[in-house]
DNA sequence: ACCTGTTAG
């Protein structure tokens, strides 16, 4: 450790940053106490010097030091910047971990990694007994992990008798995040110490606009206002490069078209102390977009020329993109809620919070002083935004983290201490799923199945069908299916009609290719025919196929297949015999996993679905089965849009007999038992109640239009509807503006 | 009679 005296350009770059001022105290903070709130902005040097602290201060003589990142990229970048800090080969002292990438050995003592992969950890490991400091880092993220990890962290380590459970010394927690919510944090930690570090980071002046008002939360004038901004920031504003926040792809796409057809229409130029900008170059920028074409966002731009970038929220925080002096906020993101009341996610757009306001008009101030042109009005900031964003774990569903935290041997998952709680519905939600997949018994403890389950990085109900294929044998035909849905879509649908002709009629003819009318039989053969392509990206190419995404279905089904070819080494492994054909066992597999997702043909073209809430969905026209009308009757989907309808999408028709065991489960399940807290038997009461109900529905036309009757009534009061209102309306006004 | 943000295992 005698590098004080050295002349590297770096550590005296590591000595300017704020943090280092700090540096002996901050170490003896986390020698005082268990848990230790770090809070500091961006450029405090908190993430890469902290664990060099501790590192030269000798904690790990007993153990490795871990941090943890929300995301992939910035565990890996972070590690090899401190690698380089600290001359070592990456992967030996200092290494990283994430998903399909573990570069650490055994040597490693400083450890970045994703705080999914320490929660996969402490699954095999609940002491963490490998660590003597683990250090959970972008806490105000609050990514459903993070969350969790930071209960379970409390859970365990904050009572000292506690904390040498399974270890020979104490664990020590340090906790850190931006300035907001600090005190929050350090009443959760039992009210343990908080060190403030400053920031480096340069003034952003922001200015509020009369575009938007708090009328206007459905509205999508901000597309317009957004450029009129854009223009008059580049006409009248001295060099320096443009970042606009907007919600989605397509809106970014109309906002660069009206960029290139206004700015090249206009006639300016603007000289100030030879800081000249003639023109501007215009760049989308969004997650699905090819790699090579996000790679260009971060070159700078050529002289005289201003870069405007055109972004989603990726540019908040995944993506940093230097230069960048200008933010254009339209104040709005899209958002995926869970609504527990119809059992589906919807995706949103909604007013951004405050604290997100901040966070993307610090954008602008990473390399000099910048300017934050917000288009809504102060009112609209005091009435429709939020003081912070909801986190992730109060909008999401709960299911593959509850059975986490059921093999973690938190039996009373109400009452985990959730730094916020979900809702208790959204909790209860997830047992039942859970009890349902037979991943928990009636009393709410983990199955044998269910200790198999976890193991897989898939929601519970894939998981499932693969289990259930994996006994009879055909796992080959559930392992590529399920690693395809769990990636982005990877059917590509280009914005030009001609392109969306030709995409249309590839896929199609993909489909036809599979020779069953059967999405899910669509995507094994799409995996194995580009699989056993000679060149696959040109295949993928050439029928309108998301290479990226297929690549990554790649390593997630070789991922899958390792870990149940480790659970079929033990002898305990359930084995079934099924005599039958492969199709319809293909199908039994997938009915076992998502007999939750049951629609039966109501009348026509509508069909409603069997898990309880009754909503009337269509089938997307997409799916193979779209128009198909003859003897379909009950279809299985994996997932649900709501758009112009509620539509269902990659679907697969069934049989009712190999759904009919497991249906009376949607319904019979106590949730008040599940959730632990129940102390007396249940009747089979519900179950006889639900076949009566089935036996009904079972009737012929008269009365399948007085159940649609009835289940119509009910829809209008659920959200479904009303989200489905809210894109009519916003479509509406798109129309409107386009006719402008 | 089609339009989905971001992230993670």
């Amino acid at each position: 450790m005698s590098k004080s005296t050295s002349l590297d350009p770096k550590d005296s770059e590591s000595k300017r940053l704020p943090i280092y001022r700090h540096k002996d105290r901050l170490i003896q903070a986390v020698r005082d106490g268990s848990f230790l709130v770090v809070t500091g902005e961006t450029g405090s040097g908190k993430t890469t010097q902290l664990p060099q602290y501790l590192h030269q201060a000798g904690f790990c003589k007993d153990g490795k030091i871990g941090i943890t990142q929300p995301r992939r990229v910035a565990a890996i970048t972070v590690a090899q910047r401190v690698a380089q800090e600290m001359r070592c080969t990456l992967g030996r002292e200092v290494g990283y971990q994430v998903r399909f990438d573990d570069c650490s050995t055994h040597d490693t003592v400083v450890k970045y990694m994703t705080d999914g992969c320490l929660l996969r950890e402490i699954l095999a490991d609940p002491a963490l007994s490998q660590y003597s400091v683990v250090i959970l880092d972008e806490v105000h993220e609050r990514s459903l992990n993070t969350d969790i990890l930071l209960g379970l962290l409390k859970k365990n380590f904050s009572n000292p008798a506690k904390a040498t459970k399974g270890r020979s010394f104490p664990l020590r927690v340090v906790v850190m995040s931006a300035t907001l919510e600090t005190d929050k944090l350090s009443s959760f930690l039992g009210n343990c110490p908080v060190f403030t570090i400053p920031g480096r980071n340069f003034p952003v002046t922001c200015t509020f606009g009369s575009a938007v008002g708090p009328k206007d939360t459905e509205s999508t004038a901000y597309v317009k206002e957004v450029v009129k901004m854009a223009l008059d920031v580049h006409t009248s504003e001295m060099a320096g490069d443009i970042l606009v926040f907007l919600t989605g792809q397509s809106e970014i796409e109309r906002a660069c078209d009206l960029l290139y057809e206004k700015a090249e229409s206009i006639d300016y130029r603007y000289d100030v102390q030879d800081q000249t900008v003639e023109g501007l170059l215009i760049l989308p920028l969004y997650g699905s977009m090819p790699t090579d074409q996000q790679r260009q966002i971060f070159q700078p731009p050529p002289p005289r020329i201003r870069k405007c970038v055109v972004a989603t929220n990726i540019a908040a925080t995944s993506l940093t993109i230097n230069g960048i002096k200008y933010i254009i906020d339209s104040g709005f993101v899209k958002q995926l809620n869970h609504n527990s009341r119809v059992g589906m996610d919807i995706l949103e757009v909604v007013p951004i919070s405050k604290s997100e306001a901040q966070q993307r008009a610090g954008r602008a101030g990473r390399t000099s002083e910048g300017k934050c042109f917000r288009i809504y009005t102060k009112e609209f900031w005091e009435k429709c935004m939020p003081e912070y964003t909801v986190p992730e774990i109060q909008r999401t569903s709960l299911t593959a983290v509850i059975l986490v935290l059921k093999c973690l041997g938190v039996h009373d998952v109400i009452r985990f201490p959730y730094l916020d709680p979900p809702e208790e519905r959204f909790i209860l939600e997830a047992l039942k799923q859970l009890y349902q997949f037979d991943a928990i018994d009636r009393r709410g403890r983990v199955t044998h199945l269910g200790e198999m389950m976890v193991e897989f990085p898939l929601h519970p109900g894939l998981t499932r069908a693969i289990l259930k294929a994996a006994s009879l044998g055909c796992q080959d035909l559930l392992l590529p299916v399920a690693a395809m849905l769990s990636v982005e879509n990877i059917f590509i649908r280009p914005g030009h009609p001609e392109k969306q002709k030709e995409a249309d009629t590839k896929h199609r003819a993909l489909a036809a290719k599979s020779g069953s009318m059967n999405d899910f039989a669509t995507l094994l053969s799409v995996f194995h025919s580009c699989k056993s392509s000679d060149r696959p990206s040109t295949w993928c190419k050439e029928n309108w196929i998301h290479w990226r995404a297929l690549k990554s279905a790649f390593s997630v089904e070789t991922q899958l297949r390792e870990i149940l070819h480790r659970l079929q080494q033990k002898k305990d492994f359930p084995v079934e015999i099924f005599d039958g054909n492969k199709n319809e066992l293909f199908r039994r597999c997938l009915c076992t996993g998502y007999f939750t997702n049951v629609a039966r043909r109501s009348v026509g073209k509508v069909f409603c679905t069997m898990d309880g809430h009754g909503s009337m969905v269509h089938i997307h026209p997409s799916s193979s089965l779209f128009d198909q009308e003859a003897e379909l009757n009950w279809v299985i989907f994996h997932d649900v849009l709501v758009t112009s309808r509620v539509y269902i999408r990659t679907v697969c028709p069934i049989r009712y007999e190999w759904v009919k065991d497991l249906l009376p489960k949607l319904h019979e399940v106590d949730v008040y038992e599940l959730s632990s807290v129940a102390r007396e038997e249940v009747t089979d009461e519900e179950m006889i109640k639900w076949e009566t109900r089935e036996a009904a529905k079972r009737q012929p036309e008269a009365s399948a239009e007085d159940v649609m009757k009835k289940l119509e009534k009910r829809n209008n009061e659920t959200t479904v509807s009303d989200a489905r209102a809210r894109y009519l309306q916003r479509k509406q006004q798109r129309q409107q503006n386009k006719a402008l």
